[in-house]
DNA sequence: CTGCATGTTTATATAATATATAGACACGCC
DNA sequence: GGCGTGTCTATATATTATATAAACATGCAG
């Protein structure tokens, strides 16, 4: 049903958590996942993701946590949410090969799809957590 | 994932196939099937969603079948993956009451989904089956 | 008015994916 | 050495997508 799935959002939401909390050093899971409500097992997974990707960088022992790898506004959306969601291609068949499609050379509906693509990365690039924390600050 | 579902792009190949068979009348169920390659079972349900919305009328009897309710330029894709995907905001909040969610008011990535939905929908909404048509000639 | 070829509806089965949990482990500071 | 953190692998549960089945309704042809 082309939803953003809650990997997603909740790792968005991680982040800007990050951004918000991370400037006295390295924030503990558990105190994010409180904050932010979801369940420390699930917030492991995702950010396992983040890690792998280095859009955070983690410390272990004690005053141990996370934290962002670089300044807010160096984080478009399309890259965490492309972390996040294993992928942002609307359909599957512009992760294939071009030749693992049959009929992908005569397919109309390709085109539509990577046009689709492109819509979005377009759109999610352009705003980064910076912005977000920004409208925010404006709203209180 | 976020990903356009099976109904979806099966809808898509169907209102194509329509739009390029149905001039001498009704087109069975059974024959668009076999050229798209979809199971007629499973077709039936798509074709279900259509009629609902009136994107297609359908005829009983000895040469019953599907036909289109307008011309192909006055389908813009949007409405046609709108309704066999079940809507296509890409997170569930969008659809709810506002006051459904208790950090709608404060909640930082509203405004993101939100346009993210408008950019798809401005997206698939300037494309409509005879601009694929079209297209396709081109091709060959 | 009968029979067949179509579409329609409701229910169910199966598969895939997303979401969440559990337990054992590794590391690092004190 | 022990506690507080992150890491890894496996598994359970829930949800949704995909597909199938069977009984029914309609309309035309003859």
């Amino acid at each position: 049903m082309m939803r953003i799935s809650t990997k997603g959002r909740y790792a968005l939401r991680i982040m800007l958590d990050l951004a918000q909390n991370d400037d006295q050093g390295p924030v503990a899971l558990r105190e994010i996942s409180e904050r932010q409500n979801i369940t420390p097992k699930y917030m492991e997974s995702i950010m396992s993701m983040l890690l792998r990707d280095n859009l955070v960088q983690s410390l272990r022992g004690k005053a141990g946590g996370y934290q962002l790898t670089r300044k807010p506004e160096e984080y478009p959306l399309y890259e965490i949410l492309n972390c996040a969601e294993g992928g942002l291609a609307p359909v599957h068949c512009l992760s294939m090969e071009e030749n693992e499609c049959p009929i992908r050379k005569t397919c109309l509906t390709i085109p539509v799809w990577e046009g689709l693509h492109q819509v979005i990365k377009d759109y999610l690039s352009g705003i980064t957590l910076k912005t977000l924390i920004e409208q925010g600050a404006n709203c209180v």
